[in-house]
DNA sequence: TATTGTTATACTCTATAACTATA
DNA sequence: TATAGTTATAGAGTATAACAATA
């Protein structure tokens, strides 16, 4: 039936991969009810925390390292800022431009976001034997590297 | 500064495990555009194409499989009864059920979005060395039942 | 009373196109 | 003309609460 020859490596590997991305999602889908942000919030704001101590960044800035349209950042920074998890300031240098900061709210609710993502590694971590727990990080590293190499 | 030990064996996994899930989202982000569905309505129409030529599920039945609330499905099966993907039905015997049922474009769109999928899996699974993708097998469906033993 | 499904309501995430203001 | 950002518009996905119809 099927048009290619049937390989058992490959209908291992692609059933593994269902079952972690499965997994991933009903482990998702219980720890985010009650968190401070969304996934898509923290990733726009990951990088005022790695810049540090208040530091400003541009929305365009901000925008493309979390992967979406100028539109949508602003309209997450609008609901961010009217939480008061942000300021944004127009730039004096260069009057186009916003200057996007944490408050301290708002750098204590990525912290938090952060630690919530490291605890839930840490236990998925905790899982494994010794062994298993060098060959996971060997195959993700790995997988990382293939996806990028594949029909660019 | 951190208020746990170091483990460099656990910054490893974390920072695989990182650079894999956004590996694996840039490489949906190129894919996704001109797909006939969403990933959300592929996983709320997988089952019907399981369940069979035209075999009809009732309504709740789908909102489980996929994860999502009834009201959630309903407006989903909305949208792709309008596409006339799906027709919706009152049940007969029971007269509170609709019995949805993939109209012949509905199983063709279910079949292409499981065929693109199989094939991204393949072109990831064809970068590795025979010995990575029997690793790579073991340590997916590793973490997908460590995921399920963690603080259920 | 319990079950199946829908409506009402509200919010987030997402994009493209058109616009403003500044450089 | 080019750049930074916003507004307008549109649509998907998501949920809870309230409802209707049927069992």
């Amino acid at each position: 039936m099927p048009a290619t020859a049937a390989d058992p490596q490959l209908d291992a590997f692609a059933a593994a991969f269902d079952d972690f991305v499965r997994a991933a999602k009903r482990a998702r889908a219980r720890v985010e009810p009650d968190a401070l942000l969304t996934t898509s919030q923290y990733d726009l704001l990951c990088p005022l925390l790695d810049a540090g101590d208040g530091a400003p960044l541009g929305l365009r800035e901000l925008a493309r390292a979390a992967g979406v349209s100028a539109p949508t950042a602003t309209r997450m920074i609008d609901g961010l800022a009217a939480r008061a998890l942000v300021t944004r300031e127009r730039s004096a240098d260069d009057r186009r431009a916003v200057r996007i900061a944490l408050t301290e709210d708002g750098a204590a609710a990525v912290h938090q976001q952060r630690a919530r993502q490291h605890a839930r590694r840490r236990a998925l971590f905790d899982q494994l034997s010794p062994g298993e727990r060098r060959a996971a990080a060997r195959v993700l590293a790995r997988l990382a590297t293939a996806y990028e190499r594949v029909e660019h």
